[in-house]
DNA sequence: CATAATATATGATGGTCATCATATTATCAA
DNA sequence: TTGATAATATGATGACCATCATATATTATG
């Protein structure tokens, strides 16, 4: 789990260690929430001390920022692979099937970042609210493009009830401590958007 | 803001100050999540000092979990009512229209429990989640309830899938910084579910 | 080898938190 | 009115937290 510490001699170190942070803290945001991840916290489990924080960022919203960006790009990385990975007619399916699964439900630090901040996210400093919304912008966006080669007659509109769907399924799913109704909120989903 | 105080002379004292307690509780967690949620600030807000609350409660997580059911009870009450008070044919459509207006969009402290708080749920103490997972299943029953009524083919499964896109697009209205993604979010929740 | 520059570490500050022991106040019984 | 009992307040404890000033260690430059 820890990361490899950059070689001292690296003319770029501070921009490594850099990225290194925000790649921990955009693990720990997921899995903790963003009001459950401290500064000393993050340092630590990127093998740092913590003093060294304010030499990489102006204050903790800004690193909460660059974290929840991260986290953004992540989740949309992930499903970027998994459509153009998959063959044409089927490519929706097996996003929400990925998206649905046991293993992402399970993995919530690697997971998508809205299911896991959602909630929190309207109380979070303005920049933070800005990277997130940026993030969900560009997610509806591939799902639309995706319905629009699918021929659907409003690919926006549908998109954006597939995301609230997908997300809203995921979070509930992973909120309540019975493991059959948690599969039965996902198969209804799957259900109506995975035929 | 502030509730009345108790009479001195009341013989059931504790109870209604423990229960002026939770109902204040039940606010603060929705405007501020589980862990933004302090000892100390309840007490205040319910009119109280910091130390006599181990003389209500066993521990923190034990108010947490009351408060969440309180909540969650709230939003039960909340949903009942607008069910019964509509006229048949347009009950579902009333709720899908009030759950997502923009009065229930801003009005977060006494709004839905869930999409205040589902994506903190999983890290919450036992006692909480079982108390949230009890009102979720119940809020499902009742528009399950409803759906058959409307002679729905499986009104569980579907009773589940409209409960996930309900509390997947406010958390999603709420969590983005842009009125217009919020507002067209909505749009499409209810162009699906509300027609 | 010596000095400057850079990256990270040490350590401190003032604030907040959950929890608890004890004191005070208010009611009720005698 | 006095003493007992119940409810709440005062105040303290030790653990964390974000932030920052300063020290150290490493590398680059002369």
């Amino acid at each position: 789990m820890k990361s490899k510490s950059v070689p001292k001699s690296a003319p770029n170190r501070k921009e490594l260690t850099h990225t290194r942070i925000v790649e921990t803290a955009a693990k720990a945001i997921r899995r903790s929430g963003y009001s459950g991840t401290g500064v000393a916290d993050i340092m630590k489990e990127a093998g740092l001390t913590h003093g060294g924080f304010y030499a990489h960022f102006a204050s903790r919203d800004d690193m909460l920022a660059e974290a929840a960006s991260q986290a953004g790009a992540e989740t949309l990385a992930f499903t970027e692979q998994l459509l153009t990975n998959a063959p044409q007619e089927q490519r929706l399916s097996t996003l929400m099937h990925a998206y649905l699964s046991d293993e992402h439900l399970t993995n919530i630090e690697m997971g998508c970042s809205f299911a896991a901040l959602g909630s929190e996210m309207h109380r979070q400093a303005p920049e933070v609210r800005a990277a997130s919304t940026q993030r969900i912008k560009q997610m509806i966006g591939l799902i639309e493009a995706e319905l629009s080669q699918q021929a659907s007659k409003k690919p926006h509109e549908e998109a954006l009830l597939v995301v609230s769907t997908m997300v809203g399924t995921l979070m509930l799913a992973r909120a309540v401590d019975d493991p059959e109704l948690s599969a039965a909120l996902r198969q209804a989903a799957l259900q109506q958007f995975a035929r």
